[in-house]
DNA sequence: CAGGGTGCTTGCGCTGCATCAAGGGGTGAG
DNA sequence: CTCACCCCTTGATGCAGCGCAAGCACCCTG
């Protein structure tokens, strides 16, 4: 089914894949559904029961959540190569949290069941993908801390420097208003943090993409640009 | 060398044994070293390479987290028959995160060689701790849908409210720093709402006892009683 | 019992961020 | 080409929660 995609290259690119072994990441291969999705698709509904593991190859992925009075949010944004909805394939029942596309993306969608059998034949991939839950765990724990400890200005630098291409330049293919919700904060605000990072001389502002003269200055500079 | 607990009755007490089966839980219970923590005592400290997992059989413990610029929160308040510092034994290295007693306590300390070792042998202890792992990510992305969306206010009240016992109380027995810092609050901040809460009929407070009248009322009413 | 320490509370001014409300600018459709 | 829509921006205002600092209750020690 997946023929029409390289799967070896594949396997050794995506790092879940590798870790769970060549066997595992080659039946993980046959079972999964290559898809597509552009901006805005839905992934996933919440509150359904998650039938599926997905992979990310390339593109954005938002997993948004609903606060109890019905307010919005973004849980986290899935990049290329990193896959979402484990916690949800492995403790069943329903789940929270939806999952939408925030750029044009390619996804791979991996059958709950195809996922659990080939978890009981081999061991090297359950313990692949507790190694992933644990990095997701410190990824969440991560983000926590600096929710509860780092004011708005840092978080955004933080954020794009997380994002830095060796070129010095940062991809933000996404809307800004998903990035805004995704660091805990209104469009409003991101908006007036960035362009008082450009006058601080930190970011060059262009449309979608941004450039970052100095890696270690963002880094450095953005609590004293807390203004 | 647990023979001092009652291993069988403790292995049914606590649910990440017990979904570990009867064989895995008590070679975990072999290789535990059981102690006691008084208040305020260092179980783990950050940057420190993790050589253990804990359980917590009584009291509380506070996973603490270093900022950037060293300001200090806590991460997570881990409570009885919650087991604690998995992500780090399972992916090594050091780790950022420390842990600390918030009231006298009375833990186990699984070495993580140990824990390893009878993973290996034992796939239902790997598929345990998968599912361990998928519900504190759980746990995390729930707080972090809280930071993002909702008042302090209103995460007293839902941090009350979990904490709610049969009988309409609620025990506090770690510091308020504590639980300010784990509610992303200063503690100003959280005597404040509490006295609020107090002062709108939703609680009473007794020092480190708190009551609840109406378990209702204190979940809706907690937005409006904002002010 | 006095003394000092620790932890909780309260008051007050301030600031960061949300909220509400317009104003641009780029992109796609007709 | 031009309109219209969407997304991003910018401004003005209000409020939630922080920082600082003082007051108070409890606990442990000598």
């Amino acid at each position: 089914m997946l023929e029409l995609i390289a799967a070896p290259a594949l396997a050794a690119a995506h790092p879940f894949l590798s870790a769970a072994g060549p066997a595992a990441a080659s039946a993980l291969l046959a079972a999964a559904e290559p898809f597509s999705a552009p901006r805005r698709a839905v992934i996933f509904t919440p509150e359904a029961a998650p039938e599926a593991l997905y992979l990310l190859l390339e593109g954005s992925v938002g997993l948004s959540m609903r606060g109890a009075d019905g307010t919005r949010g973004l849980l986290e944004i899935i990049g290329p190569n990193e896959c979402f909805l484990m916690p949800a394939v492995i403790l069943g029942g329903t789940w929270p949290f939806g999952a939408e596309a925030l750029a044009p993306s390619r996804l791979l969608r991996i059958p709950a069941e195809a996922f659990h059998a080939i978890m009981v034949q081999d061991s090297r991939l359950t313990e692949a993908s507790l190694s992933q839950m644990a990095r997701q765990w410190q990824g969440l724990a991560d983000q926590l801390v600096e929710m509860k400890l780092t004011k708005a200005s840092e978080r955004v630098a933080h954020f794009l420097a997380g994002r830095l291409m060796p070129g010095g330049r940062v991809a933000m293919p996404e809307p800004r208003a998903a990035i805004a919700a995704r660091l805990g904060m209104t469009p409003e605000s991101l908006s007036r943090v960035m362009h008082g990072l450009q006058a601080a001389g930190l970011v060059r502002l262009q449309g979608r993409r941004v450039d970052v003269p100095d890696a270690k200055a963002l880094s450095h500079g953005a609590r004293a640009s807390g203004h």
